[in-house]
DNA sequence: ATCCCGATGTAGACGGCGTCATCATTGGCG
DNA sequence: CGCCAATGATGACGCCGTCTACATCGGGAT
C-alpha cells in the first residue's frame, strides 16, 4: 500500500489555485467551496485557511492570475507585427479569445467585490491590462494614424468597446463564434466611426 | 400591544423583492440570504420558498426587474426629442446613469448564471434592452446619418461601447463622475471613429 | 351557509459551508 | 541538538438553502 500521505502537502497554495481554477471553469464561481477544494486535494477542511485568509482572498488571487494571463495575451498581440491596424485587430482578437476561453474568470476579474482596500491593486491591474492599448494609440497618434486628443480618452474608447463585447460574450448575451467572426468589421466600425465618411 | 401579525402576509412576494433589492444595493448580491430577508420581513425562514423555487429564482426575478427599468430609461431617452445625435447622447447618458445608480443590479443582470434554460428569457430581455439602439440606428440609416451595413452589427457596436463603459463603472474600474463628464466626447469618438477625417 | 381545497405560512430537520480556536507535525536554523 | 515558525488536522459554532410535514386561511362549488 502507498505510504500514507505526508503530513505536509508541499505546495498546497498552488494546488488550491489550480483546483479552484478548474472548478471555476467547470462549475462557476458560485459553486466554489473551500471545503470541496480541500477534499479534492486531500487535505483537511481548514487547511486552505493557512494560505488564504478567507474565500475572497482566494478569489482575488485567482483574479490576479487572470489579469496576468490577459496581460500576456494582449502584450503578445501587440507584438504581432508592425502596423497599427494589424495590432489593433490582434489585440481585439486576443481579448475576445480570452473571454471565450475563460468567461467565468473574466467575470471574476471584473466582479464588484474588490473594493475594501484591494481596490488599489485591482485598479493597477486594470491599468496594466489596458496598457497595451494605451501604448498602441500613443504610437499611432505620433504617426498621425489616430485622431488627436487625450490619449487616455482614446484608449478608453477602444477599451470600453472591447470589454463590452467580451463582457456580453461572457454573459452569454452574444453568440461567441458569430461575434468573433464579425470582429474585423467591428474593429473597422470602431476606427472609422458610425457616421458615413 | 399590537395585534399579532396575521398568519398570511398579504404580498410577501413583493416584499421579498423590495427587501432583496435593498440588500443588493447596500451589501451586494453575495451577501443576500433568504433567511435574513425572511427575518427582516417577519416571516418564517422557509416562507420565501413559497414564492421563489430557490435563491437563484429570486435573483432572476430581480434581474428581470432591472431589465424592465433599464428598458424604460432607454426608451425615455430615445424619446428625448428628435435628432439622431441628441438621442444617441441621451441613451448613453441613461445607460451610464443606470450603471452609476444600480451597479450591483447591472452586474446581476449580466451575470453568467442565467443559462440552464432561462437563457431564452434573458436573451429576449437583452434584445429588448438594446432595442432602443436598434430602432435609433434604423431611423438614422434611413436618413443617411449612419453608415450603411447590417443594422444589427452597427447597433452592436454602439451597445458594446456603452455596455463596456457601464460594466467598467459598475466594477469600479472607472471613476463614475469622470466618465460621465467625458461622455459627450466619448459618443463623438464612437460616431466619428478613432481615425482622423 | 357549509365544506373543502389550494395557496400560503410555520416548525423542524438535514447536510454543507466558512471561519475560528486549539492541537499536532514538520523541517530548517541557530 | 533543540527549538520555533510554518503548515496541517480536528472539532466546534453559527449561518445558510432546501426539504418535509403540519397549520391556517380565504374563496368557490355545492
Amino acid at each position: 500500500m502507498p505510504a500514507s500521505r505526508p503530513y505536509h502537502h508541499g505546495d498546497l497554495r498552488a494546488a488550491l489555485l489550480r483546483s479552484a481554477e478548474r472548478t471555476l471553469r467547470e462549475k462557476g464561481a458560485g459553486a466554489l467551496s473551500l471545503r470541496e477544494l480541500a477534499r479534492d486535494i486531500g487535505v483537511s477542511h481548514a487547511a486552505p485557511g493557512r494560505h488564504f485568509k478567507d474565500k475572497q482572498a482566494l478569489l482575488d488571487a485567482l483574479a490576479m492570475e487572470g489579469y496576468e494571463r490577459l496581460d500576456s495575451a494582449l502584450a503578445e498581440a501587440y507584438g504581432a507585427g508592425p502596423g497599427f491596424e494589424r495590432r489593433m485587430t490582434e489585440i481585439a482578437r486576443a481579448y475576445l479569445g480570452f473571454a471565450v476561453e475563460h468567461p467565468e474568470l473574466l467575470e471574476l476579474m471584473f466582479a464588484r467585490k474588490h473594493r475594501p482596500d484591494g481596490s488599489a491593486r485591482f485598479g493597477a491591474a486594470v491599468d496594466r491590462t489596458f496598457g497595451s492599448l494605451t501604448r498602441l494609440f500613443a504610437d499611432a497618434q505620433a504617426s498621425g494614424e489616430i485622431v488627436d486628443g487625450d490619449p487616455e480618452r482614446i484608449a478608453l474608447a477602444a477599451a470600453a468597446n472591447l470589454h463590452g463585447l467580451a463582457a456580453l460574450i461572457a454573459a452569454c448575451a452574444l453568440d461567441a463564434d458569430e461575434t468573433v467572426a464579425g470582429l474585423d468589421e467591428h474593429v473597422h466600425l470602431l476606427l472609422y466611426g458610425l457616421k458615413p465618411r
